[in-house]
DNA sequence: ATATAAATTGGCAGCGCTGCCAAAACATCA
DNA sequence: TGATGTTTTGGCAGCGCTGCCAATTTATAT
């Protein structure tokens, strides 16, 4: 068997309609079910189309159908970044439920940089999609402008600190933030540390960090230490910084992860130097990812519904939803580690 | 601000043509690039085309030109899981590279189900993308003879373990399993259990079990416990599994995982009851994911290239690679828990 | 200045499909 | 039986673009 084998022409549908002996029409109709046709042209069709091994071509489709009747049964979706197990479960909740509506996703990695997304969505919007589906609500000037003129659906997913263009779905950072400084407070925390990446990268994390600053701020508190970092968020990043900011603020009595990732690394640093958690540092991560949950200490953490994100804007595609926020809130986890 | 309030058509390439005063053809060859046009024409299409906010419609460019000269521009992605991070690199490595190269991936989550890939091959296929990649390489005959017909490339992923349909890229799965056998051997434990997951969906997962046990064989031993799971991986599944497998055969001395998530698990069951590892029981996954490296005692684990078959892939499809196996191997984490 | 080669350009068919419309086939009623 | 309504059907334009080709402009050689 030979691959490229297929000298000229793939199937169309004219020659669906010769095979079975009826207009093209009639044929587009069947495949569709959509419009009148009799039983016998169905049968006939289908009958065709199927010993030709007839393969629909939706580019052509898209092209003849006017945009507003069926669109092109493609939507864009931007992420981030998919190191970060946080987005894969953003698609997973996505991809899910749009494909049982019929629409398939083309996805673009931007590595949180603002310029590559620009450049994705124009890239994207050249299929013109139904819908084009962002992370957060910073976007170039450009980018807006584009999303503007492109008349179509845009849902921009995790942050809902913020006006959007069109659909909103997520939580706010800032809140989660301020929750989790609150619970460290309520706890009886006072020399409180921060661990995070780069936050002039991820503004989701900076929006927390500001919302956990604010309420220490409330409690007359301030950040004791704090140590960034500028890789990608990872357990062995975790766990070197919050060694190096142990080091230099030694008396830090609990620390705030900026992920649950980089949280689990620091919880291995303390197992590795024998440090009791929360008896020497107290830790808290954020989003709670399914292994923590089946440490022996379970990581205090705050769980982010992050397939639930991705489930709701495909619904609200498929629905056609309003222009709005839709607010899935977020949850404790209480843990063993703070 | 109000959204769909493009009233009618978008801009064309007539409009720009229009506006620039050169023909459709002159806008079509400066917009890509290619053919040759005046310095002037050049500027005064790019101009108008800035200033009136063109965006190419790629649906209508990849039906004209004929499929040979540039295809699509899109490639289809089938994979079994987003929550095994397993694939998220897999697609980190693709997309990276494909998207340098001016290709979109349009994906698909088949859920490891065998007639859900069927559907979304076919889904896939009619978006007449420039190439498919599948992950694996078991599919339904129907999925075959529609791959064979469509006359487009095909990348397998992961899997070395048999013939492919055109290129291959991933290790083999056999050889990891008995790589990891022989190293529990040498290492001198001969009660060696297994934990892992449905083997009839995960074939990979199948076929390294199936090296694992023939290694023990040659070994002159056999598996002395296992324990099989039927829900999607996870540290929780793991940690469970690995105290079922314990109670019912408390002597075992090392357990092999299908995965690092159950893995890490095991050890936090370990943790948790204050066995030492290895010294009650060895512990032995599967992938290296990241943050094993970062446990105290790091996982004893079998390094798999994910993000560099993904980026082979990628490179394969763009090079135009030969029809072929690319084995891209494995590496023993030596650890500290087997 | 003229002939010839090279670069640039626009027109138009056609990619495969769907929407529209008028024609044909069938059903219903007086 | 003919008239009227209803369903089914096929033809054809056109979605926005690119490939091809012939026409035009420009550069080079004689």
């Amino acid at each position: 068997m030979t691959l490229h084998q297929v000298p000229g022409r793939l199937v169309t549908i004219a020659d669906v309609a010769r095979e079975a002996q009826v207009g093209e029409s009639t044929v587009s109709r069947v495949l569709r079910g959509q419009g009148s046709y009799s039983k016998r042209a169905g049968e006939r069709v289908l009958e065709a189309a199927a010993r030709l091994g007839y393969v629909p071509n939706r580019l052509a489709g898209s092209l003849a159908g006017n945009a507003d009747s069926v669109g092109s049964q493609l939507v864009g979706v931007v992420i981030p970044s998919l190191t970060n197990i946080v987005f894969p479960d953003l698609l997973r909740g996505l991809t899910g439920d749009l494909d049982t509506t019929g629409f398939q996703s083309v996805i673009g990695v931007s590595d949180y940089d603002p310029a590559r997304e620009e450049t994705l969505v124009e890239s994207l919007l050249s299929w013109r999609p139904s819908a084009l589906v962002l992370t957060g609500l910073e976007h170039t000037a450009l980018t807006v402008t584009r999303l503007r003129a492109a008349g179509i659906r845009i849902v921009e997913m995790i942050d809902t600190d913020g006006p959007g263009l069109d659909i909103v779905v997520g939580f706010s950072n800032r809140a989660v933030g301020h929750a989790s400084a609150r619970h460290l407070i309520e706890r009886g925390y006072r020399r409180i540390g921060y661990v995070g990446h780069d936050l002039s990268q991820d503004l989701r994390a900076a929006k927390r960090f500001a919302g956990f600053e604010a309420a220490l701020r409330e409690a007359g508190l301030s950040l004791h230490s704090q140590e960034l970092v500028f890789d990608r968020s990872s357990a062995a990043v975790g766990r070197a910084a919050l060694e190096a900011l142990m080091a230099r603020a030694p008396d830090t009595d609990a620390v705030y992860f900026s992920n649950d990732d980089m949280a689990l690394g620091g919880y291995f640093g303390c197992l590795g130097r024998g440090w009791a958690v929360p008896g020497r540092v107290a830790l808290f991560g954020c989003h709670a990812l399914d292994i923590t949950a089946a440490m022996p200490q379970p990581l205090s953490t705050m769980r982010t519904p992050r397939l639930e994100i991705g489930r709701a804007a495909a619904r609200s595609l498929a629905d056609g939803a309003p222009a709005g926020t839709i607010d899935l809130g977020f949850e404790l986890c209480q843990g063993a580690t703070a």
